[in-house]
DNA sequence: CGTGCGCTTGATTGAGCTCAACGCGCGTGG
DNA sequence: CCACGCGCGTTGAGCTCAATCAAGCGCACG
């Protein structure tokens, strides 16, 4: 009885040993033992239901959540109630670094399809760093990287014009897919054209009219949200062109 | 002789508990005797003259940098040459934290002014992490905040008019101001109209057209680059009204 | 078999860019 | 001392790219 209690308490809990994110996720680079031990911290998966919040801005901050399967947006709104999304998280991604600061959700996480993730107090975390220097050093890189990421968000915003929004924005979701063994060419678009457009700061019309004409060149062939990358290195030219 | 020696050194090393930014900056929260640790790590200060870089885009990355004295901004550049302005930062503020997640700097920083930082060795602030929980915490605060700073410039960037984004900029350098005990309403600007133009997305024409009709609605008073905000609460009209 | 959301397409508009000229303050050198 | 050049900023005229306004399509779902 006391055993199938236990089986029954793990078989609820996340493995990150057999999460298939493992290499990308929060426990890059630790070892069995040390793996074991996030697992113990991490608390139920919990799952995300498409067009539901995981958190909403203003939200206490109290866990992490660690994305293992399905697609998020994030997104601030003003108090004139417009939106700016600031990203789409897909699985091996963090959730929640923007509300570190402040112990307050400063921006609202929805699911873009049915989802799950993992939960990570967040308080518990930081005591594991103190026994595992691996963990808080992988952990300074994503949140590193997030740092980064954005600027190259800034970047595409304030300097680009919508070909090259557009351009950029499909070889960094390329990218992205290949790093976790998708193709890199052949994707399926989690997120509407609007969201699209309010991403990378064009209208959804804009959007729209730059989708067939990069079918149109050949660059892309599209049919609803399926999307092939006909030419990585002609999108990429697109962006490093001098305008 | 030795006494001497001592005191030299030491008066080459920075002092958190003697700086005036200790409140804002890394240190903040940390008794005497963390301080001290923190200072012992801390290398010398280091002076950065105007139009000099701190470090470059590609470099190593060995130290973080605390503004000490003075005005630097960071900036990406792409293959084609284009810049992008990411951020302009004031005593107390970090420099370096996008350049831990591939150990190379991920942007360029470079002195407004004859400026002065802290070089802080990462490797042993990491071990001090471990020593002083404190610190770790508050440098999760900080890095939180650089990933909230960069969404709201994203959704500045993405959403607002040319005129929003000038409001939005000068009400940032009140706060900042504000909160290290210089006036919020009268400021001196360390960067040129290109450098505005640059971090808002905007043409240089542009900015100077919006200063002179912010002039002349008695939103600011402008000569050269001392600015007066004649009234921070239309300034923030400007920027939350449903355009 | 409507009904609605997501998307496309067309026509027009306008905010901000481009191009161009000029002004001003300041340091340098004759 | 003035002449000059240069970096920084302003101003004007015209243009362009993406936004806006408007209509209609097509797939999914009740």
């Amino acid at each position: 009885m006391k055993i199938n209690k236990t089986i029954d308490i793990q078989s609820l809990k996340t493995h990150c040993a057999a999460c298939s994110m493992h290499h990308l996720c929060l426990p890059m680079g630790l070892n069995a033992q040390e793996m074991e031990r996030l697992d113990d911290i991490i608390g139920k998966r919990r799952k995300v239901a498409r067009n539901t919040a995981l958190y909403r801005m203003g939200e206490d901050f109290k866990n992490l959540y660690a994305v293992r399967l399905g697609h998020f947006k994030t997104f601030q709104t003003n108090r004139g109630g417009t939106e700016q999304i600031t990203g789409f998280q897909m699985p091996g991604e963090l959730l929640g670094l923007d509300a570190i600061s402040t112990d307050l959700h400063q921006c609202h996480a929805v699911a873009l399809e049915d989802s799950e993730v993992c939960e990570i107090p967040f308080v518990l975390l930081q005591n594991l760093f103190l026994e595992i220097p691996g963990l808080q050093r992988h952990f300074h890189r994503m949140m590193s990287q997030e740092i980064t990421r954005e600027q190259s968000v800034m970047l595409l915003l304030g300097n680009m014009s919508a070909e090259q929004k557009l351009a950029a924005f499909f070889l960094n979701l390329s990218a992205r897919y290949n790093a976790r063994g998708y193709s890199d060419t052949n994707l399926h678009l989690r997120m509407t054209r609007e969201d699209i457009g309010n991403y990378l700061g064009l209208t959804i019309e804009s959007v729209s009219r730059l989708l067939t004409r990069f079918k149109q060149q050949r660059l892309i062939d599209i049919k609803q949200r399926e999307v092939d990358l006909l030419s990585l290195d002609r999108l990429k030219a697109l962006i490093t062109t001098p305008l």
